[in-house]
Parts: C-alpha cells; sequence; structure tokens
DNA sequence: ATGCGGTCTATACCTAGGTGTAGAGTCAAG
DNA sequence: CTTGACTCTACACCTAGGTATAGACCGCAT
C-alpha cells in the first residue's frame, strides 16, 4: 500500500551495498522475497528492500545470527492475526536485546576506566611501576 | 603474581564450558596462550583463563570478531610503557561499543512498541484491519 | 610395568554466511 | 535486429571459527 516503485536487484545491491548474490541467498534462506517476479524471473523489489537489508547488516554487527534476524522481521508481516504469539517472541526478543546492551555497558563501563587510568598516568608522568602494575591488575579483572 | 595455580587444559576447557581444540585454536590465533607448558608439552594455565575465555565468548555474542576481542585483550598486559597507543585503541573501542549500544537501543525502543501495541489490540479486541495494518507499518518503517 | 585417561601434533572436516563463475535468457537503445 | 548491460539458475568455491580423528606420548595408580 506504499512504494509502488519496483526496481531490479542490482539497484537493491547497490543502494544497499551488498553484493546481488546475497540478495539471492537471502531469498533461499527465507529472510526477504522479492515483492514480485517478472514473467522472464527477473525479482523485482520494492525499495524498501533497502532498509530491511540495512537492517539485517546491522543486527548481524550485533551478534544476531541470520536465523534471528529472520524473526526480528517476521514479527511485524504475519502478526495480523496472532498477536500473542508476537508478544511472545517480541518479549523474548527483548530480553536478548536488553542482556546485550548490559554486557556492552559493561565493556564500556571498563574502557572508561582503562582510559582515565591511562590519562592520569600521562600526567603524573612515570608513575611506580609497583602501583602501574596493581592498577592493570584491576582492570584486568574486570575486563573478564 | 597472583594465581599460582597452574591447570591443565581439558580442566580451563570444561570450567569455560568450550571444546579443549577451542583453546588450541585460540593459541594459535595468538589469543590465549597457556601461562606455560611442561616438558612433554603439556599446556599449563592459570585459572584466569577462564574469565578470559568466557569474556571472547560473550564478546563474539556481541558481534566482535576475535581479531577485535583480541585488541580488547591486548588492552591490558603490554600496555605498560605505551600508554599513548592504549588510549588510542581504547578510545576507538569505546566509540564501537557505544556504537552498538545505541543500535541496541533503537531495536529495543521499536520491541517495546511492538509490544505495547500488540497489548492494546488484546484489551480492545479485534481491531478495524485498517487500522491494525495502519500500525504496523509504522512499526516496519522503524524497526527496519 | 602396564593400563587408562589426559594430552600432544597434524590433518581433515564442518557450519554459517556468503562470493564467483559458467552458460543462457532478457530487454531497452540505437 | 543487434548489441551491451542486466539477470537467471546451478554449482563450485571462499573465510571465520571452530570440531573431529588418527596415531603417539605422558603420568599416575594399580
Amino acid at each position: 500500500m506504499v512504494q509502488k516503485e519496483l526496481v531490479q536487484i542490482g539497484e537493491i545491491a547497490k543502494l544497499a551495498g551488498v553484493n546481488i548474490q546475497t540478495l539471492r541467498y537471502y531469498e533461499r534462506r527465507n529472510i526477504l522475497r522479492p515483492s514480485s517476479k517478472k514473467a522472464s524471473g527477473f525479482r523485482l523489489y520494492s525499495k524498501d528492500a533497502v532498509k530491511t537489508v540495512k537492517f539485517i547488516k546491522r543486527a548481524q554487527e550485533l551478534g544476531f545470527k541470520l536465523d534471528e534476524i529472520k524473526e526480528f522481521i517476521n514479527l511485524r508481516a504475519p502478526s495480523v492475526g496472532r498477536c500473542n504469539q508476537v508478544l511472545k517472541r517480541a518479549s523474548e526478543k527483548l530480553g536478548d536485546v536488553q542482556e546485550k546492551i548490559n554486557q556492552l555497558k559493561s565493556i564500556e563501563k571498563t574502557l572508561k576506566k582503562l582510559i582515565s587510568n591511562c590519562r592520569q598516568n600521562k600526567t603524573s608522568q612515570q608513575l611506580i611501576e609497583g602501583q602501574q602494575e596493581a592498577k592493570w591488575g584491576q582492570l584486568e579483572r574486570q575486563i573478564l
């Protein structure tokens, strides 16, 4: 009901910055299907597909597998009808996402300490080795 | 200067919940080396290695590649001496981490909306299809 | 001194997620 | 009605990150 404009696979690939083969692969994996096909077999995508592909790529960088990403994507389209189902899956996903956020925040905190430690080091040039060691030791136990 | 207690590879693998081969693989990749080796060639690890392995696994779930994780780990040990270097790498890493956090937060937000939308749906059972559609459309444009 | 579990190296194999290639069909422009 | 860019299917190949297997060695308890 939007995006009447259909484009070919090469256009989507270029705009989304991925290989054409990747799009065909996503189709095989049932992750992203073209809106339609010409009689000749040419795939036709709505331009929204670009956003979907970019979402997929972003989600991958966040450590989600393609199958998980598929679930994210499925949370919308087929949902009209089985809302309980969506509620369940979405809540699970939300938990995963929040867990990842917490893990990252803990890494963030450690990095910040590492950095501020290092800056102190710089200002008070050449600290006594012993103290230095002790500090690194502390951080080690936090980061790992 | 801590953890004098050295254990064999199988112990670390069991405690960290990974395959023994994985530890040998990490050694080949220079990500995690045993503290020492017996004359016989048996690897000996300090128990801290368990934490390191768990950190590696967590970082992988967050979408970091082994090479990136290696950098994280290297931010500590060899740092005594070249603090500027650490400062630089750590700041870059911090940026990456914060970017990931933001991406995840945006997904989190979308999921929350999806969920609350769905709950409304449930209470006001069977909404008019048109309105329903409109709502899903909105979310789609946010999530992707 | 021997049996048994743990470990060694080396090499082969596996899965996820693509990427490249060949050979043929499509289609708009000239 | 041909040419060049684009696309099709099918299949082979690639990288990262492991995992499995074979054949030999270690080391402690019986």
